[in-house]
RNA sequence: GCCCCCGUAGCUCAGUGGAUAGAGCACCGGCCUCCGGAGCCGGAUGCGUAGGUUCGAUUCCUACCGGGGGUACCA
């Protein structure tokens, strides 16, 4: 991972050759690693330690060994050995200028990458589109965003992809709801529940007008659903699941129709929410268009089956998902002869896998216990264990002032995630949850985010972005001549903090490589902050507009630098970058 | 019962086998004639418990304790 650094891919082989000289035996890796403490250099090799037992030599010793036949590349300065044996390598004022110089002239934080031409589909959030946005949600949301935003920095050919759950009996579910909603008429249990519901029955209204909630409707139903861009459906019965319990209240006809224009107006309002946090989707997959006004479900049954992957017990037909790793082998199609949710999702994993090479699933942890069969199912298809990647994340807890904000659709307390971003704004609701890895359960307290604001992390970096517009914009009013970033003399940075900054610089690419590697967004805010303070304490012991004109160049430009690494990385997050606040 | 995740500072969270375990918030005390004080500097406390593997364990393994989630011919 850290190979691709070409320093390291130097250092790495001027030590190979030097092991060889020393008689000792080969690594097949240096162990590079970025010490905690400055003082023990830029980068630090542990390999001593890890050669004693096999050379069995002190470590030491090793180190001494290693050290003098080591010919060091151009960009490290020096070398010593400290502690146990450790190798501590410091780089040199020419690699700091190449590297300050690099950033400024590409006008881009990271090195160019290499396409790696795989085609990775990132599905998150994927929420029904019979209810609004929770708050977990919007972590889903924001990792599966900067989790493809990653991907695609390291060379990837990335989708972020929602998955419509626009048909069955929740539909028709949803449906009942609308009409008896706008009739007026009181809900069942198993109704959905909601301020919501009345603000969607309005809608409708307004876009079809009072008819669409009568049984004889204007026009078809396949007519509706055509307005919608999609393809007819059968509407004498229920493919895909039953409706509710069967109020007979009204015709499965009518839920039905309702139900979808329902749904794809809650979609659209979820694409908003969604938007407002600043996520943006590339596929709004419908499962009843893409799926099941298709022949997808049947030809992947069809697949299966030939595939030797399908039996029949007791009238149903079962996937041998029990084979790969699943607890117990599951329905595909009912005794009743209508297939399963699970068979559906088969189809969509069959035609995801037709238009992408990996798999990435953001998933909450409510849903952990499908992962098992989804990788089943997608062994059973052909496809290698690894070909599909699920990431689980625990849950986020509502709170305000420490309270839990009562989570209940029933007792109209539902707390939408369109009302927290209302409420503290996008780049803090994102930079919250793109500050914690994903198996961490997260606690969000409304209040206390909100009152913090002042002080949240995110306007820490952010500010950083801003001083350094700033500064620049001041240099410019002030007509500071401060020549190009190869005319800067950048040995005359010797102050600690300069140091430190260029030393904080060097690591960005590294940083977004393994953070992409691990899927790990933290690595990012982390590093925001950590350079954010780097550059505030720079910015401090060291006046950049100074009448020392080469030192200030020379300033200028590692300034400079520092703000296109922040907004680059901040960019990443999707966080946005003011030049001022 | 079985499966997954977590337990690190008063609070919210970092730390994918390395050197003295970090940040923000909260609390106390300093720092602006000077490029933005939304900043900087200084100050206290912590790896749930018990074993094991390792030159080295917050990190890996086992057990236990505590918390969260999941275990459908539902959608």
């Amino acid at each position: 991972m850290t190979s691709s650094d070409p320093v390291l891919v130097d250092l790495g082989a001027a030590i190979d050759a030097a092991l060889a000289a020393a008689d000792l035996p080969p690594v097949d890796d240096p162990a590079f690693e970025r010490p905690r403490d400055p003082d023990h250099g830029d980068w630090a090799s542990t390999l001593a330690l890890r050669l004693a037992k096999p050379a069995r030599m002190a470590p030491r010793a090793i180190a001494d060994a290693v050290v003098a036949h080591l010919d060091l590349p151009d960009a490290v300065a020096s070398v010593e050995i400290a502690g146990p044996g450790f190798l501590n390598f410091r780089l040199s004022d020419d690699h700091n200028a190449t590297m300050v110089r690099d950033i400024l002239a590409r006008g881009r934080a990271l090195r160019p990458v290499e396409r790696t031409g795989e085609r990775i589909n990132v599905e998150f959030v994927s929420a029904n589109p019979t209810g609004p946005l929770h708050i977990g949600h919007g972590r889903w949301a924001a990792v599966g965003d900067a989790v493809a935003e990653l991907l695609a920095a390291v060379g990837h050919e990335v989708v972020r992809e929602y998955y419509v759950n626009d048909a069955g009996g929740q539909v028709v579910t949803f449906g009942e709801t609308l009409v008896l909603t706008a009739r007026g008429e009181v809900l069942d249990d198993h109704h959905y529940q909601g301020r919501y519901v009345t603000r969607v029955a309005t809608q409708l209204r307004a876009d079809w007008g009072d008819e669409i909630f009568e049984e004889e409707g204007p026009g078809d139903l396949p007519g509706w659903v055509a307005a919608l861009g999609g393809e007819a459906v059968d509407d004498t019965d229920a493919p895909h699941g039953s409706a509710g319990d069967g109020t007979g209240r009204m015709s499965h006809r009518l839920a039905l129709r309702v139900g979808i224009l329902g749904a794809e107006v809650m979609r659209q309002r979820l694409e908003g929410t969604l938007h407002d946090l600043g996520v943006d989707f590339d596929t709004w997959f419908s499962e009843r268009r893409e799926l099941h006004d298709t022949d997808a479900v049947a030809d992947t049954l069809a697949d299966l089956e030939a595939a030797g992957a399908t039996y029949v017990e007791d009238g149903a037909v079962f996937l041998r998902t029990a084979e790969h790793g699943d607890d117990k082998d599951r329905v595909l199609v009912r005794a009743n002869g209508v297939p399963t949710y699970f068979a559906a999702d088969c189809a969509y994993l069959r035609n995801k896998f037709a238009r992408a090479d990996h798999l990435v699933y953001i998933l909450g942890a409510d849903h952990h216990g499908y992962v098992a069969r989804l990788k089943a199912a997608a062994a059973c298809l052909g496809h290698p264990p690894d070909a599909l990647e699920a990431r689980i994340g625990q849950m986020v807890n509502l709170l305000r002032d420490g309270e839990p904000a009562k989570m209940s659709k029933r007792a109209g307390t539902f707390v939408e995630l369109s009302q927290v971003v209302d409420e503290v704004g996008a780049d803090v609701t994102r930079y919250h949850f793109l500050r914690s890895g994903l198996d961490t359960a997260l606690d969000f307290d409304l209040a206390r985010v909100a009152e913090q604001s002042m002080d949240n992390p995110v306007y820490y970096v952010q500010y950083a972005h801003a001083r350094i517009s700033s500064l620049l914009r001041t240099a410019d009013e002030r007509g500071f001549d401060h020549g190009t970033p190869g005319e800067a003399d950048f040995t005359r940075l010797v102050h600690p903090a300069e140091a430190d900054l260029l030393r904080e610089l060097d690591k960005v690419d590294e940083v977004v490589a393994a953070a992409a590697e691990l899927r790990a967004t933290q690595r990012l805010t982390r590093y925001a902050e950590d350079l954010a303070a780097t550059f505030h304490r720079f910015y401090t012991e060291c006046r950049v507009l100074v009448d020392d004109v080469e030192l200030g160049r020379a300033r200028y430009h590692l300034a400079a630098a520092a703000r296109q690494v922040l907004a680059d990385v901040l960019g990443l997050l999707r966080v946005s970058a003011p030049d001022r606040m």
